[in-house]
RNA sequence: GCACGGGUGGCAGAGUGGACAAUUGCACCAGACUGUAAAUCUGGCGGCCUAGCGCCUACGGGGGUUCGAAUCCCUCUCCGUGCA
């Protein structure tokens, strides 16, 4: 794996990006606005050389309009005037991928280059993070449906065992009891006719990573409070109207957590007290999951804003500058 | 007081003489991640270790029957229900 660092940059002139990261429920989009707003002070600016800041959301769930309270969006209010990108850019009646919102968001980081201004990339779905800052340039084979349909029905083993002679390579390392995996490395093979290639991680960009990182308890806390106040303020409502509005209860699923959960009790499956024990536990598992994603990256600076005495912006800005300068 | 029913691992809940350290779900721990990534998927989950298909302690307490019991019998205890 390449390494972006200090040698890097002190070589060439490779843009620079700042990643803010970390599991839900952790600040990171105030965080961001924050810091933003700190590069864009006139006195921070000429300090720096630059030209202020904008934010590229890296949040898979985000990037669909009408996901609001469910995805726990920053409002317009919120954005203090710092430009958002990657934001409302999905029908939820679609699917977005990874390869349209890479497209899209290098595009934006480009832009902002352009400007002479920092990006700020700030998300939790740790895909997309990396779909921006490495070179990942996924096989262009488009998803097939009617392929997928047919191979969807074979089972697991049946599709590795296809796998396996079509691609040895790749049968070495998937995962062989994940369909939706073997499905698509087969879809690749049978778009392009060729094995699954290899997807090179080097750096685009000198990166700066911080991660939030709450303990465990205190995370836990702050989901449940959040969760309750974005129930109080008309999440039910909003899932109602997506529904309403064309988005179907098969897609409320896909999108999970808070779409899937209280889809279900708006379809009666589960009552309201279950829908938020089970949303809950679920949030929970999955900044787990989330958690799990980062803690492979060892460049990532964690700070864990309980710890500290000061606040997290006051904290990081420090850091950025050092980055910058 | 009598009559039934029941007490199983953190919880829920199977098992009713050997294949049971005990199905399963939840919770918990850990992990994967090549166009759905909030998705999808995997492993662990009584204790101990020289990690073996090894040893120990276990299915409310005690005692018994049996080669062998979570499973049968006796007794105590606790909970539920019905009758007094």
């Amino acid at each position: 794996m390449q390494k972006s660092g200090k040698s890097g940059r002190s070589m060439l002139n490779i843009p620079k990006v700042v990643v803010i990261l970390g599991p839900n429920s952790s600040g990171k989009s105030s965080l961001g606005v924050s810091l933003a707003v700190l590069l864009g002070y006139e006195k921070t600016k000429e300090e720096l050389n630059i030209n202020g800041a904008e934010i590229i959301s890296a949040d898979s769930r985000q990037t669909y309009k009408g996901l609001d309270i469910g995805s726990g969006k920053i409002t317009k209010k919120e954005m203090l005037g710092i430009p958002h990108h990657m934001i409302d850019v999905a029908s939820p009646k679609k699917t977005f991928s990874v390869v349209q919102y890479q497209k899209y968001a290098k595009k934006a980081v480009n832009n902002i280059l352009g400007l002479g201004k920092l990006p700020i990339i700030v998300g939790g779905t740790g895909f997309y993070v990396d779909s921006i800052i490495y070179d990942m340039s996924f096989p262009a084979a488009p998803p097939q449906m009617k392929f997928r349909k047919r191979l969807e029905k074979l089972n697991a083993s049946e599709l590795f065992e296809q796998l396996k002679r079509l691609d040895p390579e790749r049968a070495k390392d998937i995962d062989k009891h994940n369909k939706r995996r073997l499905v698509r490395a087969l879809e690749i093979i049978e778009y392009t006719g060729k094995p699954v290639p290899q997807i090179s991680r080097t750096y685009e960009y000198d990166v700066l990573k911080i991660g939030i990182g709450f303990p465990k308890s205190v995370l836990k806390e702050r989901i449940s409070k959040r969760l309750n106040k974005r129930l109080d303020n008309g999440m039910v409502e909003e899932v109602k109207s997506l529904h309403n509005s064309g988005v179907s209860w098969k897609k409320m699923d896909d999108l999970g957590l808070e779409y899937r959960y209280v889809s279900h009790y708006l379809r009666r499956m589960i009552s309201y007290e279950e829908m938020r024990k089970t949303l809950f536990a679920e949030i929970q598992k999955f900044a787990k999951r989330q958690m799990t994603w980062f803690k492979r990256d060892k460049e990532i600076i964690w700070i864990n804003p309980s710890s500290i005495k000061e606040s997290p912006t006051e904290k990081v800005f420090p850091i950025v500058k050092e980055f910058l300068s």
